[in-house]
RNA sequence: GUGGUUGUAGCUCAGCUGGUUAGAGCGUCGGUUUGUGGUACCGAAAGUCGCCGGUUCGAACCCGGUCUUCCACCCCA
């Protein structure tokens, strides 16, 4: 035998009830941004590397797949940049294009660009595959869906309010109950930064922040540390470490611990009235929480930062994230125009449905009769039958060879097709179609009208 | 990018401290049953033991490399 072909690591063949349950994730998700009033767009699968390229952070730019460029591209280096073996030197030279990183920053490419058509506040979803150079683990492909929402045009919180809703409205769509909404704000961590005299250290601060109930408090002071954080700033953090309780008990401490940062201050207030609000509409199933621990995602998050996560019990990473970004169309030239989405991730929810039995049992719909092939004769009248039940909307497919019964049977059997029928010298000079049940396994001679209206 | 792990028939997996013709279950194909499946019984086909190299009289088994799987770290959906 030949050697076996492959598919890449990290990919992944889809067979048909995979693709069923993909779409029934899908499918619920679209309903319900178009629910919320959010219009569909696509953008290319690859972009000019220079828009994705220093958007995700040093990290960001390795895991981002470059695309090499077409024809002698290799006569374009100089010698001496070939010499230096240097990969920030040549990959520039040999590669103008990458694959999306994710949806946000094309997004934010495709406003600045159409910015004249778009009518604001705009309010866009993109379900569309995405691509990491990363090293696949549980939940963790090179290929995988995202699903995103987004608004640009409005400051308006009642934006974050609405999307936690989306959020709760989605699983709750989907049966997974006990999901948990966590929110925080940047500008929260940024008054915490601010208070322990660590403003310019933000970004490690929040990301050791982050970890602290992964690798616990100690681990996290040492961290801090060895980036150059202050004893006595850390000292200030203790209150935080403790931080307990519902969101209103969490604000409240928050409050004296940022009291003297303006910022803080603001990021607190914002927080409350989204509480507020949800507090007012309700959720139907998913929890929300404030988490000051909560400082994930990209560096141009700048108020809201939101990261779902599986019921309890269940060992996945997040299943969604998202965040207010203020200026993230300014890298592309656009000031002063705010936005504010979220993201699911898709190939995750699958994987926690999967594992908690909640897929439906019903959305593979197959063929829903077959007509055994007895021989050319016979089958010929089949395919004249065929024909007429598929033009009244019922799913028919005739066995193309005049195979042994039991092979044609069995074939019925393992696709799950409910009804068989057989057409012989008989059925056809009587003009009557035998219908067997695959289940009862009764089976009865009808006229074709009649087998019509069985099957319909 | 770092560390660990996995690879044997179409699928799931056995295979002892290296030793003759590498096994099982399921599936496939054929038969009992030439127009009646799911059950049962009988039989058959099917493997360069991931790939390359090394050690050895002898390698699925030991060693090195490489690819792949899964897991953890970094980071993230």
């Amino acid at each position: 035998m030949a050697q076996k072909p492959s598919i890449p690591k990290g990919t992944r063949d889809f067979d048909a009830a995979e693709v069923a349950k993909r779409s029934y994730i899908m499918d619920t998700i679209k309903q319900q941004f178009q629910l919320y009033g959010f219009q569909p767009i696509e953008t290319p699968s690859f972009e000019n590397s220079e828009t994705l390229m220093g958007k995700y952070g040093d990290e960001g730019d390795r895991l981002i797949f470059k695309i090499l460029n077409s024809g002698e591209f290799l006569s374009k280096v100089s010698d001496q940049d070939y010499d230096s073996k240097s990969e920030q030197t040549i990959t520039p030279k040999i590669s103008e294009k990458a694959l999306r990183y994710d949806l946000t920053v094309p997004f934010a490419r495709y406003v600045v660009q159409h910015q004249n058509e778009i009518e604001f506040p705009f309010k866009r979803y993109q379900i569309q595959p995405v691509w990491r150079a990363d090293r696949p683990q549980k939940g963790r492909f090179r290929e995988f869906f995202q699903c995103d929402a987004d608004v640009v045009g409005s400051d308006s919180l009642f934006q974050e309010v609405e999307f936690v809703q989306l959020y709760d409205a989605v699983f709750s769509t989907l049966k997974l109950k006990g999901v948990t909404i966590k929110i925080n704000n940047r500008k929260v961590l940024s008054g915490i930064a601010e208070v322990i005299g660590a403003q310019d250290k933000l970004i490690d601060f929040t990301v050791a922040l982050d970890k602290l109930d992964k690798i616990g408090e100690e681990k996290v002071k040492d961290e801090m540390r060895s980036k150059g954080i202050s004893d006595e700033g850390i000292e200030k953090l203790q209150p935080l470490f403790g931080l307990k309780g519902d969101f209103g008990t969490q604000i409240e401490n928050l409050k004296s611990i940022l009291s003297t940062s303006e910022i803080g201050l603001k990021g607190i207030e914002e927080l409350e009235f989204i509480n507020n609000a949800i507090s007012t509409v309700k959720l139907k199933t998913a929890k929300l929480q404030l988490d000051v621990t909560l400082a994930r995602g990209l560096n141009y998050y700048t108020g809201a930062i939101f990261e779902v996560s599986a019921p309890e019990g269940v060992k996945m990473g997040s299943i969604g994230g998202g965040g207010r970004y203020d200026d993230l169309t300014g890298i592309f030239g656009l000031k002063n125009m705010s936005g504010v989405g979220i993201s699911f991730g898709l190939d995750r929810i699958y994987l926690v449905l999967e594992e908690l039995n909640l897929f439906p049992e019903t959305i593979a719909d197959s063929t829903k009769v077959l007509f055994i092939n007895f021989g050319k004769n016979e089958a010929m009248t089949c395919l004249k039958a065929v024909t007429k039940l598929r033009q009244a909307g019922i799913r028919a497919e005739l066995y193309p060879d005049d195979a042994k019964m039991r092979k044609q049977m069995n074939h019925a059997n393992r696709r799950n097709i409910p009804f068989v029928i057989l057409v012989g010298e008989e059925e056809i000079k009587d003009e009557k179609f035998t219908l067997k049940n695959m289940v009862s396994g009764e089976q009865n001679k009808l006229s074709f009208s009649e087998l019509q209206a069985t099957l319909k």
